[in-house]
DNA sequence: ATAGGGTTAG
């Protein structure tokens, strides 16, 4: 080992292998203290400019829990480090989640006329999703291209994921299309992009391709599959995979199990949500924020407090999402003392910054409960100028307490802020209904046409036999249209006969005159409740999804719909869900 | 000689 004595000269590989530094690094393996002794051990003797061995201590390095600095460190103690060393520091930064730093390493790279690898791509199109950096990670995609790794794995995979992340998803399915061969990371990726942008259908309709194509779905499939039924109410296809993970002795992890509470609380099953939070042995605080907010969501506010009074004493540190949740649980529960209290202890206990949503929840809260001017103190005390949702949360109130003067300013100073926004005349055309001012409704109206501004399109699912149907305003789409219309005809008669009266002001959310016209009898949730009551047998309850809030009139008719068709009806709409049963509803008409 | 891609809550 003569070449060991001189600290000009670098070791050569071969020597290198039966020198009792490189036994010493292999032997400390992934650790990084070992590791950092080995190191010293190189330093002192005077190999520190060794190639070799630092290579190899940074491989060791990328398997140990915090390398990032220690990384850093041997990175710079080489004088002209090559696409390794580099690709270790890109891709260790970004693991670690210094994405900024990464792509920065990146550039230097690129810079210094290194080539890249594949190894050294994925990771910075990693660190640009991280960044939300959309134009530099397509540039890295054309990096990629020219250099002709369009067509690796990890490339591809890195980039669907990318592409999904921001938003892309049709570009993400393209590039997935693209690839020969697909990994399930590459399904998960996919799946998980569909789901997180909002298109959980595709998500579940993905999912049936890969089992079609038999592919092996990992526990990762499962959780970005559980927020899709969550997200469109599929709790067959939910159950379904319970069973399954169950069956297949999945391990019921943090992640998974908090995908199935979301998942069975959303599909309106808080107790199974709860046997499920019960039974996971390691609990974090987005296990137990999911089921306070899974109470809340069901209107159990007292169930909502209890347990988190519990988390107070022997759980984790509340975050700020956790405050959300249980906020929004006192709101809809009524429970305002309550709330009063936890918003203090958000900022005296906890030291949080109440954040938008906080201010929502506080002012929805109070609003409901009728404490207006509380409310609208609430609002004033707030240091900036309030956010548009705390305002939009302050009109809801004032709707729904009548409070005409307050609602019609309110409604203008949210116009002035969002002139963009279509809610807000809705809203401002509401009230002014309620105050029988026509002629200023009309106003509203036309202003709406004039800016071709259109309302957000309500829309109601059902899950009848493991497959989701979507019905729209109006709808008449399906194949059994017929029966379904002449079906809800025959149920409205029936509920005008048991005393209901079409409301007239829940007309005012549709805009354009056809709408007008079929707007009270065919609002989506109705078409699917008829849909669904056609379709299953008696006892059977009946789950609605509704993407807007449940006009009051459909609330009505849906409370005489219970009793004449001796049904319970859960429909969940953007806020909370409602349990119809024997002409009541679980919200207790406050909502 | 060396190494990597996907994951949950309002």
């Amino acid at each position: 080992m003569a070449s060991f004595h001189g600290s000009q000269t670098t070791p050569s590989t071969a020597t290198l292998t039966h020198s009792p530094i490189y036994h010493a690094i292999i032997q400390a393996g992934p650790r990084l203290k070992p590791l950092q002794q080995v190191h010293a051990r190189i330093l002192v003797t005077g190999y520190g400019r060794s190639r070799p061995l630092i290579t190899k201590l940074l491989s060791f390095a990328y398997a140990a829990t915090s390398p990032v600095s220690y990384t850093r460190h041997l990175f710079f103690s080489i004088p002209k480090p090559d696409t390794f060393l580099f690709h270790s520091l890109i891709t260790l930064t970004s693991k670690f989640n210094f994405p900024r730093e990464s792509l920065l390493y990146y550039r230097r790279m690129l810079l210094a006329n290194i080539s890249s690898s594949n190894y050294t791509f994925s990771a910075a199109i990693k660190s640009s999703t991280d960044l939300m950096a959309f134009s530099i990670g397509e540039t890295i995609h054309c990096h990629v291209l020219i250099c002709g790794y369009g067509l690796d794995v990890y490339v591809q995979a890195a980039l669907v994921s990318f592409y999904a992340k921001s938003g892309h998803v049709r570009i993400a399915r393209k590039v997935f299309d693209k690839m020969p061969e697909k990994t399930v990371v590459a399904w998960n990726s996919m799946i998980s992009g569909y789901e997180q942008n909002g298109f959980g259908k595709e998500a579940i309709g993905l999912f049936y391709l890969m089992q079609d194509l038999g592919v092996k779905p990992d526990s990762s499939t499962f959780v970005s599959l559980l927020s899709a039924c969550a997200q469109v109410g599929a709790s067959g296809l939910g159950c379904w995979v319970h069973e399954y993970i169950a069956r297949n002795c999945f391990d019921l992890n943090v992640v998974l199990g908090t995908a199935l509470i979301n998942m069975y609380s959303r599909c309106g099953n808080v107790s199974k949500a709860r046997e499920i939070f019960d039974l996971m042995e390691e609990k974090n605080i987005v296990a137990w924020t999911a089921m306070i907010s899974g109470y809340g969501m069901h209107g159990h506010g007292n169930q909502a407090l209890e347990l988190f009074s519990e988390m107070r004493v022997r759980g984790p540190r509340p975050n700020s999402v956790t405050f959300v949740a249980i906020l929004s649980a006192c709101a809809h529960a009524g429970l305002v003392d309550d709330g009063r209290q936890i918003f203090a202890s958000l900022r005296q206990e906890y030291g949080l910054v109440p954040s938008v949503e906080h201010q929502v929840c506080m002012v929805d809260m109070l609003g409901r409960a009728g404490h207006l001017n509380e409310a609208y103190q609430f609002i004033k005390d707030i240091p900036k100028e309030p956010a548009p949702a705390v305002w939009t949360a302050m009109l809801g109130a004032c709707k729904m307490h009548k409070n005409f003067d307050l609602g019609v300013e309110v409604a203008e100073h949210l116009l002035s802020l969002e002139p963009e926004n279509p809610g807000h005349y809705v809203m401002l055309s509401n009230i002014y209904a309620l105050a029988g001012r026509m002629d200023r409704v009309e106003k509203v109206r036309n202003i709406m046409i004039r800016n071709r501004l259109k309302k957000e399109v309500g829309y109601s699912t059902i899950d009848v036999d493991q497959k989701v149907y979507l019905f729209s305003m109006g709808d008449k789409s399906h194949p059994e249209t017929n029966q379904i219309y002449l079906y809800l005809d025959e149920l409205m008669s029936r509920c005008r006969e048991a005393g209901y009266i079409p409301a007239s002001e829940s007309v005012m959310h549709e805009v354009e005159e056809e709408e007008r016209e079929h707007a009270l009898r065919y609002h989506s949730e109705k078409l699917a409740i008829a849909f669904g009551l056609l379709k299953t047998g008696p006892g059977v309850p009946i789950r609605i999804i509704k993407n807007l809030r449940m006009c009051e009139d459909c609330h009505t008719a849906i409370k005489h719909i219970s009793v004449i068709a001796d049904r319970e009806i859960n429909v969940r709409d953007r806020l909370r869900f409602h349990h119809f049963k024997d002409g009541s509803c679980s919200c207790g008409d406050y909502w």
